[in-house]
RNA sequence: UGGGGGAUCGUCCAAUGGUAGGACAGCGGACUCUGACUCCGUUAAUCUAGGUUCGAAUCCUAGUCCCCCAGCCA
């Protein structure tokens, strides 16, 4: 985290969503010396894209007026919290390209000085032992309509709730024996202000504070006064929040606190064809319905990465995507664009036939062949080219074949003469098919005079194709992924019931070019006219994985699919 | 029927009393050795009804619809 002389302080891009202007209106006024911010994720759990936007919202609040922003684990429940998960949380964040430098905290770093507070509470009269069950409780909480009733130990004299709330943390009693409650209304509208419980008994190792604690602090207790404890002045939330904030405030008025911090919430991130609730993810990867969390096929920070998403390409997603209050579910298209984006611009070309079609070039002589140049970026010189081998034998794509074409169809079929990049014009002269009247292979004539691509006499072809030569082709297993689910809407309370079930398309026979396996094979590659494909941690060396990140968009296919919905 | 929020092109986000704008998607075209990219053009919206005002997405009134809250989860 760079920390930029004071003084910098006029916000660059002020102004861009309604929180950056409470943050530009709250520095103008010299409200703070600095904006302070913090992404609080709970180690309970993966990161996803809907987290990416919190990112980089706080952090980028932070970079924009020269303030800083922490990440600061929210660990007070150690039922559901463990080392893995904050160990996968920090990777993610690095990766989308957030450093949160030396402010690294953690709300079990103040579980003593939260632990005096909640006693000052006692002693103010503002908090009790409730030795309720669990289910009194509720019951005694009046529902949305009606108000709750006062716990029978509600006015308990204060030298006894702290005597019971030090035998509490001494772990005398039982889980669910007793709960600490702040004193607030029992009548409130608001439910959260209906004396909430501050402190829970939990005999469960955490992470961080081992077997320390027998009593844990709940999320309404912990967060806000984290937040005062670190300086944090703009502690930014989702919109479910919102009632919550009265008892964020009223725990800061009635807490001897370092700081004041507000609380402002925004809409969490509905993507279509996508479910992003840390539940439903955590029973995809339970249940199997995924390889894990970062599966390419999950919306998973750690699944985007792996399926060869750039971070780039996330950032700039949720930086188009805007930050408001309405709920809203945005296009998955709208991720896709900035995927493609991001790739376009710096992927290395390279051939790559998915379902390959031999093809023999009749006229070419026996046991010949030649390099030829292509490109590795059309639109940047500065990538160089590479050597590709031309020969008798070929494969091209089976899609870019049909015997019966329709007028559209620019491709191959019999008599037609198309281009193969960086290579010749050839036509079609014969179809070979097997018994089951399968085409088995094509029998076609290269124009020799058209080498390299261009005919001299300016002839034009109407389709390029991509190609490879048969001796040289390297098998691959190309992996195609499609939303996880059918349902632009998916139903998370039955999420399976929306599964696709051809999310994953497993392509075991796709051949690529040598230099996609030579070469820097880290970073995506655009297989042309195909798609932007990444190597997976699966990749071997006898056996090369690919997963593509994503398609080239494509019109033809898109008009093809309109023509079949038509008839 | 309690409390808290929200409604603007198909979608997401702007416009804070003065020409409703951008992005994605769509459509049409140009270009093209990727049916990609790029470029140009274009369709398309203020939840409803009243009111205030020279002028309303914006202010007022009354409605409608949607979301969240009854964990010792966060």
């Amino acid at each position: 985290m760079t920390n930029p002389e004071p003084g910098e302080t006029a916000a660059p891009e002020a102004g861009r969503d309604f929180i950056r202007d409470i943050v530009a209106g709250d520095l103008a006024a010299k409200k703070y010396p600095q904006a302070v911010t913090r992404f609080p994720p709970e180690p309970n759990g993966y990161l996803h894209i809907g987290h990416a936007k919190s990112i980089a919202l706080n952090f980028g609040i932070a970079q924009e007026f020269a303030g800083r922003c922490h990440l600061r684990f929210d660990d007070t429940n150690p039922v559901k919290e463990e080392q893995e998960y904050i160990d996968a949380i920090k990777a993610d964040v690095k990766w989308l390209g957030f450093d949160w430098g030396k402010h690294l905290y953690h709300a079990s770093d103040y579980f003593e000085q939260l632990y005096q507070w909640a006693e000052g509470l006692i002693s103010a009269g503002k908090a009790y032992v409730d030795d309720q069950s669990q289910e009194e409780i509720r019951i005694n909480r009046g529902t949305l309509t009606e108000p709750g009733k006062n716990s029978p130990f509600r006015e308990r004299p204060v030298a006894e709730n702290l005597d019971l709330f030090r035998r509490m943390r001494a772990g005398e009693f039982p889980n669910g024996a007793r709960v600490l409650r702040a004193k607030i209304d029992m009548a409130s509208g608001n439910i959260n202000l209906r004396d909430p419980v501050l402190y829970r008994i939990l005999h469960a190792t955490h992470p961080r504070t081992g077997n320390t604690w027998k009593i844990y602090p709940s999320y309404d207790y912990a967060h806000g006064q984290s937040d005062a404890i670190e300086g944090v002045t703009h502690s930014v939330c989702t919109l479910e929040f919102e009632d919550h904030r009265p008892l964020y405030d009223w725990l800061i008025e009635n807490l001897p606190v370092p700081s004041k911090p507000h609380q402002y919430e925004f809409a969490r991130l509905n993507i279509t064809y996508t479910l992003l609730s840390k539940r439903v993810l955590t029973e995809l990867v339970k249940q199997g319905h995924v390889v894990g969390w970062d599966d390419p096929r999950m919306p998973t920070l750690a699944g985007l990465r792996r399926r060869g998403v750039p971070p780039a390409a996330v950032r700039d997603f949720v930086k188009r995507i805007g930050v408001a209050k309405a709920n809203s579910t945005v296009d998955v298209g709208m991720f896709e664009f900035s995927v493609r984006e991001a790739l376009n611009k710096t992927a290395l070309r390279r051939m790559a036939v998915l379902r390959p079609l031999k093809v023999v070039i009749e006229n070419y002589p026996e046991g010949q062949t030649e390099q030829l140049e292509a490109a590795n970026h059309p639109d940047d010189p500065a990538a160089g080219t590479r050597k590709i081998t031309f020969s008798r034998e070929l494969y091209i794509e089976q899609d870019d074949f049909m015997e019966n074409p329709p007028k559209k169809f620019f491709r191959l079929s019999p008599g037609k003469e198309v281009r193969l990049r960086y290579a010749y014009f050839i036509t079609c002269k014969s179809v070979i098919k097997n018994d089951k009247g399968e085409i088995t292979e094509l029998r076609c004539v290269y124009d020799p005079a058209t080498k390299g691509g261009n005919a001299p006499d300016g002839r034009k072809v109407k389709a390029t194709m991509h190609w490879l030569s048969a001796a040289d082709a390297k098998p691959a297993e190309l992996r195609l992924y499609n939303p996880l689910f059918t349902n632009p809407a998916p139903n998370a309370a039955n999420f399976a019931a929306d599964l696709n079930p051809a999310s994953l398309e497993t392509l075991r026979t796709a051949l690529v070019e040598p230099a996609v396996i030579a070469g820097d094979d880290s970073e995506p590659m655009q297989f042309e006219r195909q798609g932007y494909f990444v190597r997976d941690k699966e990749s071997g060396a006898g056996k090369p994985v690919f997963n593509r990140v994503i398609g080239l968009r494509d019109t033809f296919a898109k008009e093809t699919a309109k023509e079949h919905a038509k008839k």
